[in-house]
DNA sequence: TCTGATTCTGAACACTGTATAGAATCTGGA
DNA sequence: TCCAGATTCTATACAGTGTTCAGAATCAGA
């Protein structure tokens, strides 16, 4: 059985657990002051059994990441159903990626701290590639091309790097910023469909 | 007199030393592996010396961050300077900042560690600004349009974003960076041309 | 009920940033 | 020249950190 009974000694269900506690301590404190023990105090436990579970404190940051990536596809299919045109539905993918980072910063702060993941963990660069796809998929429909060609690659990207370049420079501080995102994202598009 | 004498006691040139410790040892252990003992062991000195002249660790790195905004911007000089045209002047200093990126990776990885660094320090934000400026100067030449232009600030917003969010995101990595870096810019500019 | 595997504890170790007192030296007047 | 006061740097101490490891507690299956 995947589920394990609980006991005073076996928690059953620590890793969900510190997994939580972490995204707590990320957000409150930042990534900066973001620590395992207090991870482990908060859930209660004892200092070593966040090791124990996600091998170190990249194991750990990289689980988060995972799970971040996976909350932002969902907030990226939601968004896109709520949108008559597939440019609209681009658009409002990335005002949902903004909105996410300003929702979640915990998580948010640690997905492209390459440095402190497992940058070479299986499940992350699928995770990050499922993003990927999705987002290459509202880019080929905005475009109405197919999703492997060059210009869509290439649009993607583009897209991809203007939407995480605002929240990277903190442009969520400035008041007009889902407009100069909107313009931004609409700029790239138009520029793609140039000949 | 700014310069004190060397003896063997006072170091005579500590703030500097320090400074370039601090980037030797971010540039060998990246930003997580930084401490600040280990840059006074490189400087031979007291593990305290540094707290003295920076006050903490994100003293330290906002020094780092301010030095590499600083070179950024002679590098965004120089960038202009070797091009006929005012756009290939922009794509050659999105170009620069790549490149940066990728050779001086040790003081890049800090500029933008908004929770490492004293963020309200006025001569971060000044450097910082001065290479806005640069920027929008760029983009304001090739619209051919005045720097204070609201199209000119949202396109130069754009172009910072795209740009940053290449080296955020480990485009690198790509062979093609360059070409689709170029892509990009010409993307957006192409977009804030259309009526 | 027995046995091996799993989960978690407790203690230890080598680090870290920072605060503090004080030593060494510089600076600028008399 | 000498002598205060300010500055620069040292030495030490403290609390906190990640990680390792032996072993206790419990689970799972035969």
């Amino acid at each position: 059985m995947p589920q394990a009974k609980r006991t005073a000694y076996h928690h059953g269900n620590l890793p969900v657990v510190l997994l939580e506690s972490a995204i707590d301590v990320l957000n409150e404190r930042g990534p900066e002051g973001f620590s395992l023990r207090e991870v482990a105090r908060r859930a209660d436990v004892a200092v070593a059994a966040p090791g124990h579970h996600f091998g170190n404190i990249a194991g750990l940051l990289t689980a988060v990441a995972i799970k971040g990536f996976q909350d932002l596809c969902d907030r990226f299919d939601n968004a896109v159903h709520a949108q008559n045109t597939a440019t609209d539905g681009l658009v409002a993918i990335c005002e949902a990626y903004l909105k996410y980072y300003s929702e979640e910063p915990g998580t948010a702060s640690v997905l492209f701290r390459w440095d402190a993941l497992n940058a070479d963990d299986q499940s992350l660069f699928d995770a990050r590639g499922a993003l990927r796809m999705k987002l290459r998929q509202a880019v080929a429909n905005s475009l109405d091309l197919q999703e492997n060609d060059a210009l869509v690659e290439n649009t993607s990207t583009a897209v991809w790097a203007v939407t995480h370049g605002f929240v990277a420079l903190k442009m969520d501080q400035d008041k007009a910023v889902r407009q100069k995102l909107r313009f931004a994202v609409l700029a790239v598009l138009s520029g793609a469909r140039q000949p």
